[in-house]
DNA sequence: TAGCATACCGAACGTTCGTTAGGTTTTGGG
DNA sequence: CCCAAAACCTAACGAACGTTCGGTATGCTA
């Protein structure tokens, strides 16, 4: 069986796939996507409190009004993120066929990945580059959705080592992280303005072609036709 | 003419291949190696000055003494952490035969970057994931240092794509950061006590494997042959 | 139209921040 | 052995931090 989110998701990725974040500028709203930018621009300590209420227009015990505290922004910033990756991870692999082979879900997933990233970037940016050591409270809501998709992950390549997809010495423990670092990475230097996602996901997985191995496949492809 | 670093680095490569970033731990050096650990672990804001004070056995007005602020820490530990880079790089070059093609210049850079890259860890993680708007004091030492880096790889793949080193559709514009940051975010997730870097490497080039255009290559091959 | 939750505000709290001033110890060359 | 320079200390500064409190507008519901 292939490696699958949650079903859970799935609900979330209909509501993700028609207003990604949310497209209502309620106080609230406002003030979760100015402190995204923020947080995404100068970082989480960088970012005051302050600031973040100025950028919404509002004071900051204002801000108090909707969130608990600064690292509740935070977490909740985090969560959407991940959510959105999830659900277009997600319904990219619905629309692959039955039989897709497990490059060709490997490389729908980054596409995903790489499109929910850029589409949702003040978030998905708070969260790539979230280096902060919280006081546990957050870890404990976000830590769980992280692992999630990291094990969805994780399985997949697990399921592409199996059937011989890769060449000898590329082992899951490494590419996993080796290519969701390098995906996250992209929203440090690309920038959309200057070409499109679909190109960036094109080079991207250019690049990847480098982790296959081609004779393994081929080998397959010729039994098959036999 | 091949892309290279400025002569001037030539002397810091020497310095830096037989002790690194400095053996001594006197007590400027001390404060300079704690402050960095801090940095790459907490990031720049994170750290107060206590802290790295206290990590160095040391009151905080002492730092003071070897520093005059925060800033020209975090301004020197970048500084040495570009430094033992351009050095690692340049010294790889070095090495090469003078036919070496642009793939193993570029190649052997890639080694060098991540070789100098995980031999002075605290320093070139603070200068990897540097997301902090320094009052342009900072980037005004750092940012030329920085530029020039940048520069010579930008001449180096604007050489391989000249002579058709590339898959079609990748430009160095792209190429540069793509690469830079998939090398330096290895930081982030390899660790050196569960695989050689040398074992890293060899992945690393692996995946760049593929935006090589192996057809161009092999009709220069033939070429040369006839 | 009265009542009430919601959204927002000004002012202040305790704490921590980077930094400075002034005094004491450590140390190494003549 | 002396003495200046270097290294380090304690104490405190003002500013900025996250956060709280009591009060005021606003807008919906009964």
């Amino acid at each position: 069986m292939s490696a699958q989110l949650p079903d859970r998701k799935l609900t979330l990725a209909r509501q993700a796939k028609t207003q990604d974040v949310e497209r209502t500028s309620s106080g609230r709203q406002n003030i979760l996507r100015e402190a995204a930018t923020l947080f995404a621009a100068k970082g989480y300590a960088e970012s005051g409190l302050r600031e973040i209420a100025e950028m919404a227009g509002v004071r900051s015990s204002t801000v108090y009004h909707h969130f608990a505290s600064k690292e509740r922004i935070y977490e909740e910033i985090i969560r959407i993120a991940l959510d959105a990756i999830s659900a277009a991870v997600t319904a990219e692999l619905l629309a692959l066929s039955a039989d897709a082979t497990p490059r060709m879900r490997i490389e729908a997933s980054i596409a995903g990945h790489l499109r929910a990233l850029h589409a949702n970037k003040p978030f998905t940016s708070t969260n790539a580059h979230s280096r902060i050591r919280l006081p546990q409270e957050v870890s404990r809501v976000v830590g769980p959705i992280r692992a999630q998709y990291s094990n969805f992950w994780r399985a997949m390549l697990e399921e592409a080592k199996t059937s011989g997809a890769f060449k000898s010495g590329l082992e899951p423990k490494i590419l996993r992280p080796l290519i969701l670092s390098t995906l996250n990475r992209t929203l440090g230097w690309f920038d959309p303005d200057k070409g499109s996602v679909e190109t960036l996901i094109h080079i991207i997985i250019t690049m990847f072609s480098g982790i296959w191995d081609d004779r393994a496949s081929a080998t397959r492809e010729r039994k098959r036709q036999a």
